[in-house]
DNA sequence: TTTCAAATGCAAACCATTTGCAAAAAAATC
DNA sequence: GATTTTTTTGCAAATGGTTTGCATTTGAAA
């Protein structure tokens, strides 16, 4: 189980900005946004400017080395390693826990049992194609 | 299994434009944003600005009457009544398709099985207290 | 009715995100 | 390793969904 290192992907060049990206989403443990990259490489005395930051969350996103999610009252998008994509988000204290195993292979009783939350809700979306568009190829 | 009916809640005044958006929610198959809510209306001859549009979409959301949504490439909110708040969403065509029966009670593949869906992703949030905040009261 | 808080419409403000463009940096080529 | 080519970056300005201030209208209580 051991965790696969990021590598930018073919064709796109190396740069120390990108580079510092992917390590921040490396080491966080939940989705963060755009500015807290921001804030996280300033503290580390990286230069870099937010639009860089969007520009490369983009294009790591359309690569499918990560994930694009909101969450409820948060008008910024946050994004994470595709392993970190589904959560635990607390209502009153907005605290995150990942959670570790498919959704679908499991049920809201296990959910509790393991996190000890009281589940008020929850949203879910799939990613697929539909029949139709199957059939077009 | 009746559709039962929904009202404004307690403690705010009925207004046409309340009601219409309401109803506009109600014949929704599944979740808008404020835009197509309002043109809707337009073409319904009914007057209303957009502004009302948000005001009342924030209240009806506080209140839990309607549940908040954001989709992959889009920048803009959704909204629809809790029980069209799980979805399958076409990644090519971007048809979108109520899932009936809440998903934690079922299997990807029953998914696959029913919607015919080639599932490629999926993302999950589930709200609830954690054990702090259970504790805190 | 009269009264008054709540709701609306309009325009302006907000703010996360995007974009144009010139300069800087990376990879390719010589 | 210098030169050329292409990508990437930074900055500032633009974008666009959403929010907000305020004067006016409306709902419902009295
Ligand atoms: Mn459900
Ligand atoms: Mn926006
Ligand atoms: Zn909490
Ligand atoms: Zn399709």
């Amino acid at each position: 189980m051991a965790e696969q290192k990021l590598s930018i992907p073919k064709g796109y060049r190396k740069t120390k900005q990108r580079e510092a990206i992917l390590k921040v989403l490396e080491r966080a443990e939940y989705p963060i946004n755009a500015e807290q990259i921001f804030m996280e490489l300033k503290n580390r005395g990286i230069e870099i400017s937010l639009s860089t930051i969007y520009r490369n969350l983009e294009m790591l996103t359309k690569e499918g080395l990560v994930v694009k999610s909101y969450m409820m009252n948060e008008d910024k998008a946050r994004f994470a390693l595709p392993d970190k994509k589904n959560y635990l988000v607390c209502e009153k204290c907005g605290k995150i826990v990942i959670i570790d195993n498919c959704p679908f292979d499991k049920f809201k009783e296990e959910l509790i049992e393991v996190h000890g939350f009281d589940i008020t809700g929850h949203s879910i979306e799939v990613y697929g194609v539909c029949p139709d568009c199957q059939k077009k190829g």
